[in-house]
DNA sequence: TCGTAATTTGACTCGCTTGGTCAGTTTACC
DNA sequence: GGTAAACTGACCAAGCGAGTCAAATTACGA
């Protein structure tokens, strides 16, 4: 490593031509991470970007550097909302709604999943934001529970198990047709609520 | 390829030390795809056998052929047995009976998840297997929803889309604790169940 | 308009693992 | 013992993208 630390460089005055290109490359990692995700080569991101592989490591010294100049954009921002606005929800339907949009979370970002599988571990930024999605899962499973919303053996545990194994199917899988995809969360809804809590429509 | 086909030689009298070599790679497969799934580098079970690479080659020429030798007593045997045991359970429990048993056996089996996910595709005892299983599905969904014990809207593809996931998640997770894996079933047998049909206990 | 240092880049190396091959040696069998 | 079958160690192939570097290019200040 030369001299990269973390996102936009900005400490030492770049030129003209450096700062044109970090931008250029950060949009073009956020499209394409947010395509295909994280994994995806970065010679695919530079051609995007119009440069060559070699300019996004003296830009962001590699793919965890570029990936914390982004991740913000690409699967953050959205995340927290989510969580967000999840506790605005009236605590039946708290936990239900969590799960859908978490499951269209991951349907719609594959990079969404790679954060959940920890797919790059040394980056400080993924493992954050798995720490803070953790809290939130314990946060909204313990809720659920308390309001009987939530079979009463269903752990966080569970919970995570549940998320992470359609991060793998997704991953490794055919992503089935979205229709399909909606049934099947709607399965897993069912099967998870408390006896007393009623469904949505059935 | 040199000279093989198919299973076990036996055509060309072969000299003692291949049958007995050809034996002994037969039983270290076996133990090895059982143990490790169907992907176990060709090296380990030369090992096991206590012979060289090559000769698994000179023997079965290759993988798919040591596969195909194999195969029915790694997990056809008792995919086949579950089928048949499936269709002796009364008609309302018989698809919970199914999915349980399946899913036990993609715990118990890696072997089995590489066969669903068909991830040697050349293999056609592999493929075979794979139209079987697809058939009792079928078969087993239709009588199901038939019964009332299965939602209506729960298709013969949701069947097939909920194993190949739990075998993806299997394949490239890390294996749960037993009880959790179980108590999960639950979830999933609670999700798919007709409005009419009672549950085991709860 | 230069001189210089920052910047870019094409072409490379590298790693890493498993399937598969082959020449040369050992072994079974008649 | 002679011969062909069988075994084996050592080797190659392949894929594939990360990361590197010397050489060429470009921005910028004087």
């Amino acid at each position: 490593m030369r001299a990269m630390a973390g996102a936009a460089p900005s400490e030492p005055r770049l030129r003209a031509d450096a700062r044109r290109n970090s931008e250029q490359i950060r949009s073009a990692a956020i499209g394409a991470f947010q395509g295909q995700g994280l994994t995806v080569p970065l010679e695919k991101v530079a051609q995007a970007a119009g440069v060559s592989k070699a300019t996004i490591f003296n830009r962001f010294g590699g793919r965890i550097g570029l990936i914390d100049a982004v991740i913000e954009e690409v699967v953050a921002r959205e995340l927290f909302a989510v969580i967000e606005h999840t506790r605005s929800v009236g605590a039946v339907e708290r936990i239900a709604y969590y799960l859908t949009a978490i499951r269209d979370l991951q349907y719609r970002q594959p990079a969404f999943n790679d954060v959940l599988l920890q797919t790059y571990p040394h980056s400080r930024q993924l493992m954050e934001i798995c720490r803070v999605g953790s809290e939130a899962n314990e946060e909204f499973i313990a809720a659920a529970r308390a309001s009987g919303a939530l079979r009463p053996e269903f752990t966080a545990g569970d919970l995570h198990a549940l998320v992470l194994d359609n991060a793998l199917a997704l991953k490794h899988g055919t992503r089935p047709p979205r229709d399909d995809y909606d049934r099947r969360t709607m399965y897993l809804l069912d099967g998870i609520r408390g006896r007393s809590a009623a469904s949505g429509g059935r």
